[in-house]
DNA sequence: CAAACATATCTATAATTACCGATATATAAA
DNA sequence: TTTATATATCGGTAATTATAGATATGTTTG
């Protein structure tokens, strides 16, 4: 990883908000309703649920999410209307060895 | 960890300069040239190695060493007249393992 | 195709951060 | 104890980020 790429997610984990949302996907099971329409986690959570969660607006989370997906904190998966995110495991490891 | 303390080790590295302060400080000897009274990096590099390599103003690199110090990340000895700083690798262990 | 719903983007304002020069403080050296 | 040097803090302006509402886009469903 570079240094620009590790400055991009330093600013993505700079808000209590966005860590808390890494936390969160940590555990999606525990900390998230059942979805209803998909039966799994597999994917990670639906954007709704994250923004209820947080208590901000969409158009906020929206675009934290995006941010966070642009930076490879997060993979987005689209299933119909809905969009899932799940942690990119992979990226916070290199990450975790850059600043490490 | 707490939340609180992540949020700001991210706040820390969310800035290029100080993303780039902990990566030389991996590895004084390589980076910056020996200390003329202190013979060695034990305790770190001394603050105007630092400034003068960054480019910054001695008050914003002074600023950010306060902050890093504060939320952790960096470590801060006095020698006489001059600061020395070193990471901090407890707590970035901590940290990484929080954001893990 | 129209209506409903989920998400993304645009535009704007408030809040925070970046960064500097000036000045204060601490320490050492003369 | 004056002077020089290293670091910290203060006060200000420019730049960036936080956040929301309005609107646009994409997708499903009737």
């Amino acid at each position: 990883m570079d240094l620009k790429t590790a400055t991009e997610i330093g600013k993505c984990l700079s808000n209590q908000t966005r860590v808390q949302i890494m936390e969160w996907l940590k555990e999606p099971e525990k900390n998230f309703p059942p979805h209803e329409t998909l039966k799994h986690f597999n994917d990670g959570v639906c954007v709704t649920y994250i923004q209820e969660k947080s208590g901000l607006s969409q158009s906020t989370i929206s675009t934290y999410l995006t941010n966070m997906e642009k930076c490879g904190l997060l993979i987005s998966t689209r299933h119909g209307k809905w969009s899932y995110l799940k942690r990119n495991e992979k990226i916070i490891k290199e990450y975790i060895d850059f600043i490490r």
